[in-house]
DNA sequence: CTGAAAGCGCTTACAG
DNA sequence: CTGAAAGCGCTTACAG
């Protein structure tokens, strides 16, 4: 009976007696009537369902995914769209690779720090759109959510030097990808500003793990065992930062009496520590939050994406100022503290 | 074209020439076929997804899902599944409030930690049928996933013993919880076999976020000023071992140094702690492959569940030893390490 | 061996 | 205002 439009109180419902209408809802809850949601999706062409896509190295999650998650699946909800994840062993050089997803089991993906070659390639179909959050590079028709990594690492180091550390490391992320580059510019820069020279033995890479941290920051003071310590050390993340401090632990430095430690996403690693973790804040809940909203857009007002247009949109970051840094032992700080607040929004975290 | 059950290389494939199969399949890739999920679903009543629903308190997720979550989705994966997952405001009394779910957009749903009341309930849908991981108490027609959690608590506190600590503190997890008892119950235990008395101020109320842990330590630490320190606290989980640590460095107490900590779980966390933490392991991930697979095991064959039919699989616990624990500051060990072994399976993870 | 038919459970025009 | 009809894109018996 097609009088069941009753049921999902579609704009034709006005048309329908009020003795009909009872008598329909009536019958659907005496039956505890659900709709199936195949059938309804087979003949609305919509499921209901959003997809999120992520690479999941070594089996495991990790904080960055967790709180981006959180935001994507509390926007879902708040849309009554279910989330269905799928975990892929790799990025392939080409977003059409995952096209196969687009066969009506999801209404949109979103891919969550993809790095797909470089080479443009076709736009998503129109009716299942992509979204990313912290892709490698813009491609086509897939918008991109990011946040300004560059000024967060400026601004961290430049508190760092308001503080009075001179000798600075950086603890990279991985070789080549766009957030490592951005941070590792936002560095430079500072020390530039400051009119402090860039040595390049301070700069070394890591990774975004706290395996690849501690092995760096272990290399490095086997090393240049007998040279002087960096007095701060700028991690590319907080995993990697936690591994550095065990490194450091290891030959007996503690953070922050004998060196400052700073990481970068202020996650739920950078409060788990002791001493907890100051860190440059990229707003993830937010961001993923904002890629689902962005995401339902574009599904309920589907546009033809041009090839030629490269959108994104970028969050600003904040500097949470916790206990692992501090001014440099036994110096005069260089300025008072307020002053290191004038580059970026800066907000002390509990 | 009926043939395209060609595509599905079923049963029946033998049953067409050769010719015939090459021209469905050429015909198929130049299309670039995709069968669409929502149509092949309606027909199969298969949908090719599992759920996952849990609660996520405060917005967040926590390490304990995250782990569960990692196998319970490589398992997915494994089997060609979907994981599409649901956050949940609460649980309800009653795990029937959940059969709203089963109308056809999961084939099967996982429960994590689900804390329903202890009347009795109509079993789930034979057609979508359901799993728990840590259920509460047991609900009829739900498999529970488990583990032995008192054997873990025992264990520890037994290595604690073994170590020489007298004055061990419990913080425990929330009242009335399943898996709180049963710690408690493991603790006492060990206390009583050693013939070491219980003593009620040892036992403290905390929960199972680091917020809890802390403040119940803080809380503690205010209210006993000046008496005996204990030696060693055994923490109901991960993070309630974190933020014990946070409320021991706030009065200038040190891990171990000073005072052992122990965790439960072994999660992320407890590697992710200057000093690392000693847990006691749960095959997290195990235990969400394992739902997964007596999930779909009830999916392909389908029994009627009876209402007086209670289930659960038990996993087994073992320590991870590792540095936040060491022999009381000062005293001889009163017994060889290895002595900590027999209660339970001993691993020493790095 | 192959293809026409019916049906999965909904929605959406479209006649009455 | 109401209900019969067609169609969403697949699968599964079932005739030829």
């Amino acid at each position: 009976m097609s009088a069941s439009a009753v049921l999902n109180r579609s704009r034709t419902t006005a048309h329908f007696s009020a003795e009909t209408r009872e008598r329909i809802l009536a019958a659907a809850a005496e039956l505890r009537y659900r709709p199936n949601l195949a059938a309804r999706s087979l003949a609305k062409r919509r499921i209901q369902t959003i997809g999120v896509a992520a690479v999941m190295e070594g089996g495991g999650l990790n904080h960055y995914f967790l709180e981006i998650f959180s935001g994507i699946m509390a926007a879902a909800a708040r849309h009554d769209q279910s989330t269905t994840v799928f975990a892929l062993h790799a990025w392939k050089e080409d977003p059409a690779s995952l096209y196969d997803l687009c066969d009506g089991r999801i209404d949109g993906l979103v891919l969550l720090a993809p790095t797909f070659g470089r080479r443009g390639t076709r736009p998503p179909p129109a009716h299942t759109p992509f979204v990313s959050v912290h892709a490698n590079h813009l491609s086509p028709g897939i918008v991109n959510i990011e946040s300004d990594e560059e000024a967060g690492a400026f601004a961290l180091v430049n508190h760092l030097i308001a503080l009075g550390h001179r000798r600075i490391m950086h603890l990279t992320g991985p070789a080549g990808l766009t957030g490592a580059e951005r941070r590792i510019h936002g560095y430079k820069r500072a020390l530039a500003e400051a009119r402090l020279p860039f040595e390049r033995h301070w700069l070394v890479t890591g990774g975004y793990t706290s395996e690849l941290g501690r092995e760096a920051m272990r290399t490095w003071l086997r090393q240049f065992q007998g040279r002087p310590l960096p007095q701060a050390v700028f991690c590319a993340n907080d995993a990697s930062a936690l591994g550095c401090i065990e490194a450091l632990a290891e030959v007996g430095l503690r953070v922050p009496g004998d060196v400052s430690v700073a990481g970068f996403d202020d996650t739920l690693a950078a409060r788990s520590v002791v001493p907890q973790l100051t860190s440059v804040r990229q707003p993830l809940h937010e961001m993923g939050t904002c890629a689902v909203d962005r995401l339902l857009a574009l599904i309920n007002h589907p546009v033809v994406a041009s090839d030629a247009v490269l959108e994104s949109v970028v969050f600003p970051v904040t500097l949470a100022l916790r206990a692992s840094v501090d001014a440099p032992p036994g110096s005069d700080r260089l300025a008072p503290a307020s002053q290191s607040d004038d580059a970026a929004d800066c907000v002390a975290h509990t």
